[in-house]
RNA sequence: GGUCCAGUAACUCAGCGGUAGAGUAUCUGCCUUUUAAGCAGAGAGUCGUUGGUUCGAUUCCAACCUGGAUCACCA
């Protein structure tokens, strides 16, 4: 860890007394600029036939200082372009000022453009003002083009630098903004395919008395005023049920959940969640709503089919595949599992050193056998259909044969990327599931959900059939900017603190 | 939580029982078309932390801290 007042930083301290001392401003409450860099790097040359002067603001990133000739390098969030100093264009005074900035400085540089004797496209200042002075050197950046890519020096990789302190890690490598800009389109796209289709985007309580809709131990805080405790909500679930009874009927909502659990490549704490509810809609809709999504970002928006994730090329162009759970024991394990079998899938699990939870049921085991054995097998898109309903508590059961619910999730890379099912309506039948869960909460799975008395009153007034639908952003944006730590897609991912608090 | 790997200058890394090294960065000098600018010189480190072994520890040992990988657990 950098010292707090090493060599670097007191040399930047002195170089701010001169300054003050010199009556400049370090830090002007005014700024100025008449173009982006953006604007100046397209139609090079009008720019340099024009002479027009044009302002530019933004950080210096580099300089090469050549006696009473300087070069440096000025970055905005458009891009960058080469400054071009001269003393006897500045004036000497200005040129002074120059020699006591520094890379990370942000200045502002009103000049004209031209190309160097090297055919560098160069701003040359009239003028150079300080607009921050930078107290704390930026670790040195130095690249060069080669075959026409930018290779980058010494680049800032250390991992837990570049988490802890991210704001060094986009302004260091700009490759890893790139997965941000990625991220914001991808979520802003989620918003207008769904806005098309007329959904409704909701906000529901974080803060909630009770927790619900999925297995997951929650957060707990406090309300002083109240005087109660609250969870940070797991999902959105039971809220978004209970404005369906309201009247609405597509709804969604896209924000964080909260998930006292461990941490790892793919679970951070805090994490986004789309859920969205179609009434009248039905699996058979949510799996097509899928999949027109997840293509519509691949390749409308993103213009890409095909993504390497986790070591594999996942093609997003094709037709997503579907298996029903009991057909995927059949075909990778020989397995033939169904409601009457619960010996048979017992002594499975015992040979397959699966540990059998207390109040397991066949449904939970059969789940359990491939969540352990196949899930991680299915790389291109599938869906899994046909759940067992003891581990769909909120899901309808299939109207042929209820052990098995209307549910699928989506499968890719071994991964889940999305869950639906056909949501419960019958109130009573949902009180029942519920307290079926309270029963093996009981028994000691601190997953398992808890009663939620106010959502089945609220289902009580009546609920429409419908589909409903999640989606994990984060692995989504994960598989679309072909990253495999979910620390690599969110800006300020959960770490320890460095030091006890 | 188990196992393995890592932590040395601002950055990227080497070193390894005997006074701490390189490149870049920084500072000083020279330098008006450079661009990983160049040339000459200089400064810069609690070698993650705390103990132990030793005449002597950055190096060996132990514990701990932080991160990563992996397994377990888990949407």
């Amino acid at each position: 860890m950098p010292s707090r007042d090493n060599q670097f930083i007191q040399l930047r301290r002195q170089k701010l007394e001169k300054l003050l001392a010199a009556g400049i401003e370090p830090y002007p409450i005014k700024s100025f600029r008449t173009n982006k860099i953006e604007d100046i790097l397209k139609g090079k040359d009008d720019w340099v036939a024009s002479n027009q002067e044009v302002s530019l603001a933004g950080r210096l990133v580099a300089m090469r200082r050549q006696g009473k000739l300087s070069f440096g390098d000025l970055e905005d969030a458009s891009g960058k372009i080469q400054i071009y100093v001269a003393q006897n264009l500045v004036g000497e005074e200005n040129y002074e000022l120059f020699k006591l900035c520094d890379p990370g400085d942000f200045i502002q540089v009103k000049g004209t453009l031209f190309f160097t004797q090297a055919g560098e496209y160069s701003l040359r200042a009239n003028q150079i003002s300080l607009l921050a002075k930078n107290l704390r050197p930026l670790p040195p950046i130095k690249e060069k083009v080669i075959d026409g890519k930018l290779v980058r020096y010494s680049a800032l990789s250390d991992v837990e630098i570049r988490y802890r302190k991210r704001y060094l890690d986009l302004l260091l490598n700009p490759s890893h903004r790139d997965i941000f800009i990625r991220r914001a389109k991808i979520i802003s796209a989620i918003r207008s395919f769904l806005d098309e289709r007329e959904f409704i985007e909701v906000e529901t309580p974080i803060l909630q008395p009770l927790y619900g809709g999925a297995n997951a131990r929650p957060f707990i805080t406090h309300h002083n005023a109240l005087d109660i405790d609250l969870y940070l909500r797991i999902a959105t679930e039971l809220y978004l049920k209970r404005l369906i009874v309201g009247g609405f009927e597509k709804i969604y909502e896209l924000g964080k959940d909260f998930r006292n659990e461990g941490m790892d490549r793919i679970h951070n704490p805090e994490f986004t969640m789309l859920e969205l509810y179609e009434a009248y809609s039905d699996l058979a809709g949510m799996m097509d709503l899928t999949e027109s999504l997840l293509k519509y970002l691949a390749i409308n928006v993103l213009h890409q089919s095909i993504y390497k994730f986790r070591g594999y090329n996942i093609d997003l162009s094709e037709p997503f595949q579907k298996a029903s759970m009991q057909n995927l024991l059949k075909d990778y394990l020989g397995l033939e599992l169904s409601e009457d079998d619960y010996d048979k899938a017992v002594e499975f699990c015992q040979k397959h050193n699966i540990d059998i939870p207390p109040g397991a049921g066949t449904g939970k085991l059969i789940y359990l056998i491939y969540e352990n054995m196949i899930e991680e097998q299915i790389i291109q898109p599938t869906f899994v259909t046909d759940f067992p309903k003891e581990v769909s508590p909120l899901a309808k059961a299939k109207p042929d044969n209820p052990f098995w619910a209307d549910r699928f999730e989506l499968l890719i890379a071994g991964y889940e990327f999305a869950n639906a099912f056909s949501e419960l309506n019958d109130p009573l039948e949902q009180r029942a599931r519920l307290e079926a869960q309270a029963a093996l909460r009981a028994l000691g799975d601190e997953e398992a959900s808890v009663v939620d008395e106010d959502f089945l009153e609220a289902l009580e007034y009546g609920m429409p059939p419908m589909g409903g639908l999640g989606i994990g952003i984060d692995r989504l944006v994960m598989l679309l900017t072909e990253n495999d730590s979910i620390k690599e897609v969110i800006l300020f991912p959960q770490m320890k603190p460095e030091q006890p608090l």
